[in-house]
This record gives structure tokens, C-alpha cells and sequence, in this order.
DNA sequence: TTAATAGTGTCTGTAAGACACTATCTA
DNA sequence: TAGATAGTGTCTTACAGACACTATTAA
């Protein structure tokens, strides 16, 4: 099969992204208004096109630091707490009514922010939780996202969900020292359940490699002084961590 | 951003499939042979371009039955075994030399099979080993893959590696009607690794709507008759099946 | 008979779930 | 003091891993 242009009709790539974080107890999304048709004034994902030289994450990356100001360096990487993976692909012929667009949606974990500064060409930017976005999936929810937005949230939502159960992603969402008890809260806001605090601890700490001390303490959630960990080099939690309730 | 085309550089998208099944106690995957530059004569992985009015999966599935002859019917549909889903795309500016191309990876797990028919434009198909393929996987092994297909090839099967852990996905690499000892027989060439048949058997007959009993026996592994089972509707393992060595 | 696979039962160690109890901070 | 969170210990139960033993076929 000689590449003639001729051969392969053309399509847009483009990359949207899932940036997700946990403020004040709930599993938020970085949203976006878009400023033109279609779908104009409603809320969307982040994202944009790939550049002729650019790599897939690269991309993800470049619109992440145009959106957030949020840096990160390799795929994969846990720098300051920022986390950056490819997600899934939507190219479905119809989902952008102006042409073939094929997306490569990414994920982003990152720990609490200030509020997002639209440095993009978006016309505003917010936190907004989940939960609010992903009620009434099926139906056209008030806060409905545009394109098949809703769909790529809920799939890189799901993702969150199942990959801090056996990694050690969820200090993704923790700045860079935390408590055992932050690290568990973030748990339960992903997650959406009460855990066991005496249980937690014993998980977490009882996992050689998962949480490194680093021998400070801090009161910042009130109560007795809690040490202070780093996420550690065990990237595999074995056995997992069992999410309730499935 | 209104959708100019000068806005976006133009990428051609194309699906490229991992298929494996399991043969004599092997994990293989489907090759096809080039018959054109670069790579000719080399093994690659079978895919093609992405038509304008398709869906990616159903992109997917048409090579798939232009390259074997199954077929499939929904995204992670287990019809007469075969399971087909999206693995992950890769769209490094280099993968290509002659342009810009985006492809976007599906992974297929079938029953064992007839040797493959070339029915497409490929020179020829064969089934090979994973394990040859994906040796000295840095080096220019002699049975080195095209373009990143060995790469590609290793995420599908590190994928279809952990998800029977949690998932029947096994039965997909079985016949319809199969015993516990044909199914542990996939777990252990799937993972390279020998499974204790007693526990094996206490644990997917414990799992309740993991199996369903069909009714009959087969003696065609030898030995005493088995009963026969065909993948039950809780397609959730729950404890998972502990991979050992991990 | 032997050799193969199928299937059941039993013991042991690990770890999760539930929860009592103590420790140390702020208000 | 009360009330919050941190951290340890204990008991029970579930289940994986190891392995003895029986069952039923083919050669």
C-alpha cells in the first residue's frame, strides 16, 4: 500500500485531557468554557490540536502547562505530584459535527491547585466535581459537558478509580510530604466511601516501599501530629488495596 | 478555534491489531508479512487505514475479519469467544519515515484457530510465539517487528497479562464449551507459569457466575471426563486470581 | 496394570474487617 | 475539659498455597 494521499481521507488529531484533583473532600475535574460553536458557552474538556512535530504526550503536556501552569516531565512521571498517562482514543465520525477529529484523551492526576488561570484561549476555567459533571449521563444533564466529553470524563474517572487500588497513584493527588490521614482521604473522595482510619494506616505502612518517612510531623488537619511521608519507589500494591462496595 | 484546515497539520489514522491466542501451550500473536518498503519482508502486525465514515472499533473489527475471518460484534462483546477492545495509540512524529501517522492499537483475544488465511493485501500470515517476538526487545533481534509493532505487541500483552487476573477474559482464548483444565492451561501460557490444578480448580468453581456447567464431559485432554463450562455473566473476578512471581 | 487428568478435602499462614484503646494536639 | 486526628493492638474470618487422597478414563 504506497501512501497516496489520495488513499487516506484526513483527519484532525487532537488531544483532550482529564485533569483531575481532590478539593475540599470531592474528586474534581478541570473544565473549561468554550468560547465558539459549537457547544458554545457550555463546559468542556481541556485540550487542542497535536502539532505536526510533537509527540502524543507531548501535546497532552504542552496544553496542560497552557491550561494549569502545571508542569511535568516524562510520561508516567510522579514530579511534584503531577501524573500524566495516555487515556483512550475517541474518533467516533460524528462526535465533532464540523469534521473527522480523532482525540487522544490523557489523564492528569495533580494535587490540590490554586485556581486555575486561564492562560489558554479558553474563555474561563474551574474546578467543578464529578459527581455534578457525571449525573444523568444518559439524559442532558444541566451541567452537561460538549462532545462526548461526559463519556471521556467518566472513562478517565473509572481509570482514577481502579488504578489507586493496586498503585500508588493517589499520592498523585497529595503534595509532595503528607500524613497517612491525607493520603487516606483522598481514597475516600475518589472513591466515594468511609474508610477504616486504623486499618488504612496499617495497609499503607505496613507495605515496605509504599511511604517513605521523612521525619517531620504537622497538624494541618488538627488533632495529634501526624509524620510526614513521601511517596515511595513501590509502584505496585500487592496485595491491592480493596475498594468496598464493588 | 474556528476549523480551518491550514489550523492542523494532516495526520492519516489507521488501526494496527494485537490478535493472540494461545497454541500448544503458547501465548501467539497474529503476524503478516510486508510486501512493501520499508520493512519488506519484514513480520509486522496487521492493520490499516481508518475509513471516513468509521468508527475506529468497527475499523478494527473489519481488519480482523479481513485478516482471519472472525468476527465480532460489539466493543467487548465475548461472541463464539472473540474479544476485541482498544489497547492504546501511538503517534510518535518518527514511527513513521514516510509521514505522519496515527495509529490507534486494538487488542483481540481469540480461541485457538485454523492457521491463519491471508485474505487481505498481506504476503502472508502466520501465527508466532509472543515469547520470540518480544525477546531482546531492545536489541534488533532477528525476528524484530516493524516500525514500534514490538513495542505495541508488548503493551497488548502485558494488557491481556493482567486482565485475566480480574476479569473471565480467559475464556475468550477458549473454545465455547471448555473444562477448568483447558482454562487453567490458558492461564499458564498466558503468564509462563505453572498453576497448582487443585486450587485452581477450588477457586474459578467457587467464584459463583464465573463458570456455568453446560451439562456434559469431554474426555479430549485425556484422563478422567470433565465437565464442561462456558463463561458465566460475572465477568468481574473478585478476589482476583494472584499472578505468582509478580 | 500404568499414566494421565479430574475433583475433594485438610492444614497453615497471611491479611482484611471490625473495633477497643492510648497518644497528642487545638479550642 | 471536650473533640479532633494519629497510631497500636487484638480478635475473627476469608482465602491462597501446599499437598494428601480418591475418581475415571485411555493405552
Amino acid at each position: 500500500m504506497p501512501y497516496d494521499p489520495s488513499d487516506f481521507p484526513p483527519f484532525a488529531v487532537t488531544v483532550d485531557l482529564v485533569v483531575l484533583t481532590v478539593r475540599r473532600h470531592a474528586l474534581c475535574a478541570l473544565t473549561v468554557r468554550r468560547g465558539e460553536e459549537p457547544y458554545r458557552g457550555q463546559w468542556a474538556l481541556p485540550g487542542g490540536f497535536v502539532r505536526v512535530e510533537e509527540d502524543l504526550v507531548t501535546a497532552a503536556a504542552r496544553e496542560l502547562a497552557e491550561e494549569t501552569g502545571l508542569g511535568t516531565q516524562d510520561p508516567g512521571s510522579t514530579q511534584a505530584g503531577v501524573h500524566l498517562e495516555q487515556l483512550a482514543t475517541y474518533g467516533e465520525p460524528g462526535r465533532d459535527p464540523r469534521m473527522r477529529v480523532v482525540s487522544v484523551a490523557h489523564l492528569v492526576l495533580a494535587p490540590d491547585l490554586p485556581a486555575p488561570t486561564a492562560g489558554g484561549d479558553a474563555g474561563g476555567a474551574r474546578w467543578t466535581p464529578v459527581a455534578r459533571l457525571l449525573e444523568g449521563l444518559d439524559e442532558q444533564a444541566t451541567e452537561r459537558l460538549a462532545f462526548d466529553h461526559a463519556r471521556i470524563l467518566a472513562d478517565g474517572v473509572e481509570r482514577a478509580r481502579s488504578k489507586i487500588e493496586y498503585s500508588s497513584l493517589a499520592a498523585a493527588f497529595c503534595p509532595a510530604e503528607f500524613t497517612v490521614g491525607e493520603l487516606r482521604r483522598v481514597y475516600e473522595a475518589v472513591w466515594g466511601v468511609a474508610l477504616d482510619p486504623r486499618n488504612f494506616h496499617r495497609k499503607v505502612t505496613g507495605t515496605p516501599g509504599f511511604l517513605v518517612p521523612v521525619g517531620g510531623t504537622t497538624t494541618r488537619q488538627g488533632g495529634r501530629p501526624a509524620q510526614l511521608f513521601r511517596a515511595g519507589g513501590a509502584t505496585l500494591l500487592n496485595p491491592p488495596m480493596l475498594r468496598p462496595e464493588v
